[in-house]
DNA sequence: CGGGTGACTTTAC
DNA sequence: CGTAAAGCCACCC
């Protein structure tokens, strides 16, 4: 199974709040998912969840990150569009065992909260 | 420096 | 269910 994206860095960064957020994702387990929220708040930027998502389409797409495993609040997949065909999001949460109600993943049972010191 | 653009969130209607 | 607006902040003109 295909978890990660090893294609290449597009940039290097010395974002600190970046360098967070990979590492953030990086800790996410499988079989579980988080939101851009929280994690843009273990990051050290509270209302800054917009720059999740923007690293990962710009840095992080590229490291080895699961990043199928962060969804936005409602457990939608609103990230699936940059993973090539429209379902390919799903099928890797499926694949790790999570489980989707009306197209959303069921957060009641599959969210992870980052609960690391940084 | 300023305006536009988001893998977002929250509130409001 | 839907749309709108505000706040958010790095990046790219």
């Amino acid at each position: 199974m295909i978890y990660f994206f090893t294609l290449k860095l597009k940039k290097e960064t010395n974002s600190d709040f970046f360098n967070k957020v990979f590492q953030i994702v990086e800790m996410i387990p499988c079989g579980k998912v988080t939101t851009y929220g929280l994690i843009a708040q273990k990051a050290g930027l509270k209302s800054s969840a917009r720059m999740v998502g923007w690293a990962l389409n710009s840095y992080a797409f590229s490291t080895r990150l699961p990043c199928h495993r962060v969804v936005n609040r409602n457990g939608e997949l609103t990230g699936k569009k940059y993973f090539g065909t429209p379902t390919m999001m799903r099928e890797l949460l499926e694949s790790e065992g999570v489980e989707f109600v009306n197209d959303r993943v069921d957060l009641k049972k599959f969210l992870w909260t980052p609960e690391i010191a940084l």
